[in-house]
DNA sequence: AAGATGTTCACCCAGATGGGTGAATATTGC
DNA sequence: GCAATATTCACCCATCTGGGTGAACATCTT
């Protein structure tokens, strides 16, 4: 499942921020790097991170690597909550019902 | 941020599957760990990571560990999921309209 | 041709992770 | 008191991670 790449690569706070800086539109890698108090290298290695992901999609124009973010990986991940979400709603909807016909136990002794 | 913590406690296969498997209600750790292939031991450690992460919550009684589902940090994560798909679509209709404007360029040469 | 710029590659390092095993601890039940 | 059960603790191991550095490579500019 892609989900794993995709939480993984969030799951850290740097790579949120370049993965939200490059909501803003194409940059490159020194520009995303110069908002970060590490090095260009390791920037470049979150960068390949969320590619993994497909969170993020290189273009190279000469010596120059333009990125830009991909919002699919994030549907997909919205998608994987907001299930979960409705499975635990409909659980817990589950348990409430049988909690109430749990209230008047005697409704098939007492027809 | 919390974030970091329930992404990286979620982004294991293993761990999701016993988020869910716990969305059901009320468990044993060895409830847990037989509808895995790993021993006792890894389940055990994973359940301490969804702890962590505050997705899990214990209950000792006697010998045995109830293990309950928290969704809060889901809700959580989904809120930051769609704060960052709106902020998103809010620059993609910025972008929108500034193509759109770029489209007559000669509306303010030609009034 | 030579230098400056943009990016990655190949390492090093400390620490976390996910799996395992065997022993320790706590509780229940006889 | 003693055996079985439920769980964790303390390790071992290979791999991944996030940071660093210095060198290599590719491209632009002069």
């Amino acid at each position: 499942m892609s989900l794993d790449h995709t939480l993984s690569a969030l799951a850290d706070p740097t790579r949120r921020a370049i993965f939200q800086r490059l909501s803003g539109g194409e940059a490159r890698v020194t520009d995303v790097a110069e908002r970060f108090p590490i090095s260009l290298n390791s920037v470049s290695k979150h960068i390949r991170v969320l590619e993994r992901a497909g969170l993020v999609h290189r273009r190279v124009a000469g010596r120059e690597h333009l990125l830009t973010a991909d919002r699919r990986p994030l549907d997909e991940l919205a998608a994987w909550v907001e299930q979960t979400r409705a499975f635990w709603s409909s659980r817990l909807d589950a348990l409430e019902a049988l909690l109430a016909a749990e209230d008047d136990p005697e409704c098939k002794e007492q027809p």
